[in-house]
DNA sequence: CCTTAATCCTGGAAGC
DNA sequence: TGCTTCCAGGATTAAG
């Protein structure tokens, strides 16, 4: 089974990069896929020349934030390259010495002043690249349409994201401008563990719910970080790295079968265009009008 | 403004 | 066995 770049995977790539690349100086960038780099960024500045300083997360988001020496130690150019995996990327770093092959899918690697490779590879290429000048300029301009992050957004903040919304909750929570991290397979997770239908309207939610939402979406993410981050070593890249990682699925993917809570087959429905799985039974705790939806189908 | 649907892309599974 | 069809997913864009 693939493993699809939600947060957790995410913050674990970032801090595989952090020990492996931050602090190395980028010799060259090969871009053997010119259209992975969107937007206006021009490709031939994808850090070259410069040194990691730093890495930067936002939801399924992150950074790779270069430096430049000008003068010494007086001025420093900064520069960053933001990627989004989509479904299939995967950046994987290969120590100074060890062989790599990049295939048809490889389509940028970076070639460090000390022999190591980054390679960014995705065969579907639902994921790319953006380059800005500043993280500044990455902030205001990019990230700033997504909403917190899903691993710090209070209650309260989600509560007021929520409450203007007559979309389903799984729709919200899917959307990165509402918090940003969370993809179909931890939307579905999360909803399970909080006994939440699908199709709960947004704005019904409550403040107690919104509460044992944020709660329990803590608590998956970190132990789904704990897990993944228990098999990186040299590699900053979780696909292609079962050892140890088998994530427990309730109900994603399970459609058919048993609930592990009530014993009920799970029911699969679609939400926003996306498979979504659940218990009728456990999570039926929805009201009025979302409940008459939810028996339609 | 709010919400939904189509679009992108490839590999793997399922069907004939 | 080999071919075709369908499906999976996140984010952007267009349309309702």
């Amino acid at each position: 089974m693939t493993v699809m770049p939600e947060l957790p995977e995410v913050e674990n790539i970032c801090r595989g990069l952090t020990d492996t690349v931050v602090g190395s100086m980028v010799n060259r960038v090969t871009i053997r896929r010119v259209d992975i780099v969107r937007g206006s960024s021009r490709p031939a500045d994808l850090l070259r020349g410069q040194t990691f300083t730093r890495i930067d997360r936002l939801g399924k988001q992150f950074a790779l934030i270069g430096q430049t020496l000008v003068h010494k130690g007086s001025l420093n150019k900064e520069a960053c390259v933001c990627l989004h995996l989509g479904m299939t990327g995967s950046l994987r770093f290969y120590p100074p010495g060890e062989p790599y092959r990049p295939d048809g899918h490889t389509h940028v690697v970076w070639h460090l002043t000390d022999g190591g490779r980054l390679a960014f590879r995705d065969p579907r290429r639902f994921g790319g690249l953006w380059t800005f000048d500043s993280v500044t300029t990455l902030t205001e301009t990019r990230w700033s349409k997504l909403g917190e992050d899903a691993l710090t957004i209070t209650p309260a903040r989600l509560h007021m994201k929520l409450k203007r919304t007559r979309r389903p909750i799984k729709s919200a929570l899917l959307d990165q401008a509402t918090l940003a991290g969370l993809g179909n397979i931890y939307v579905d997770e999360l909803l399970f563990g909080c006994r939440l239908h699908p199709l709960y309207p947004g704005h019904e939610v409550t403040r107690e719910e919104t509460q044992l939402l944020v709660r329990k979406m803590r608590a998956l993410l970190t132990r789904a970080i704990a897990l993944g981050g228990s098999t990186l070593k040299d590699y900053v890249d979780t696909s292609g790295r079962s050892g140890g990682f088998q994530r427990v699925h309730k109900v994603y993917g399970r459609s058919g079968q048993a609930c592990p809570r009530c014993g009920l087959p799970l029911v699969r429905i679609a939400v926003a265009g996306r498979t979504t799985v659940f218990c009728e039974d456990c999570q039926a705790s929805v009201m009025s009008r979302s409940e008459r939806v939810a028996k339609d189908y």
